[in-house]
DNA sequence: GAATAAAAAGACATGTTTGTCCTTTATGAA
DNA sequence: TTCATAAAGGACAAACATGTCTTTTTATTC
């Protein structure tokens, strides 16, 4: 349920550049930092990550800039997580205990794997281009309102 | 869905000394931290604060230790989860927006809604006690495999 | 080739969680 | 009263997440 800053910064980095294709293919992270009150340089490594793991391309120099991929709003929500914050949240137990599993499970197991699994079912069916709308600007303030 | 160690600590130390009642009232920090591979001096600080809490009693000196309270065990887990984490989890956007709410939501706020919703009620349903099983041998075991 | 623009990369700073150590305080027993 | 025992409390350390700054690399334009 709590993913890191990480992951937020890196959906709403993702989500902004696709709401500015059509304007312009390439997106300077300045202009992402600033309409998106993140802080400018740790978004940059953020963003980094995602073209290592071919969810972005970037080109340096004057009119360079991040962009997307054929495929990157095609991206689900659980490769996301998996790249920003990997997916221990998902398959390790509540407690921390090691060993909980179904067989030997610990005191919450029964009543919390009910959610991991609805959540890690919906966060593998929803891709980031489900999440887009119509309405450009009103989807800009989602994003945008720290 | 992810709490802190203290939270994992602190529910596990209530259960132990809630299964050792009747063999002794007042359990030793010392035998808790031990049987539960929890570092002796952080659960410390845990047991304090549910000591601070009203949830837990202790006594100094020889003989001493902790001891549940007449209500330690009807103690809902969500306000175990207050004591150690604080509600933010429940009460905060999944994106970290300050202003994600059904009427302002962020892309993500429909689809996570339901999940804290229902958490946050199963957490407030189920008290520590609920968790208390019959097999004592077995339940220690499965508070204690790290 | 020189100047400029933008991402990449690495070093450093801050904050929070988690963990350790040492001293103080309270309690019970001899 | 003295001693031993156990929690309380404070100071410190390590690890990790987050944030900032500076330098390097790459690309474009002139």
């Amino acid at each position: 349920m709590v993913f890191s800053k990480s992951f937020g910064y890196a959906l709403r980095g993702i989500l902004y550049i696709a709401i500015m294709n059509g304007e312009k293919q390439k997106v300077q992270i300045d202009e992402i930092a600033e309409k998106l009150s993140i802080p400018r340089h740790f978004l940059g490594k953020v963003m980094q990550e995602l073209v290592k793991n071919n969810i972005l391309s970037s080109t340096k120099g004057p009119y360079g800039g991040f962009s997307l991929n054929e495929n990157s709003l095609k991206i689900s929500l659980i490769a996301l997580v998996k790249i920003t914050d990997g997916l221990e949240l998902f398959e390790s137990c509540v407690l921390r205990l090691k060993k909980c599993n179904s067989i030997n499970p610990c005191p919450l197991h029964k009543q919390i794997e009910h959610y991991k699994t609805e959540l890690l079912q919906l966060f593998s069916d929803t891709s980031v281009n489900d999440l887009l709308k119509k309405d450009k600007l009103g989807f800009i303030k989602s994003i945008a309102t720290i």
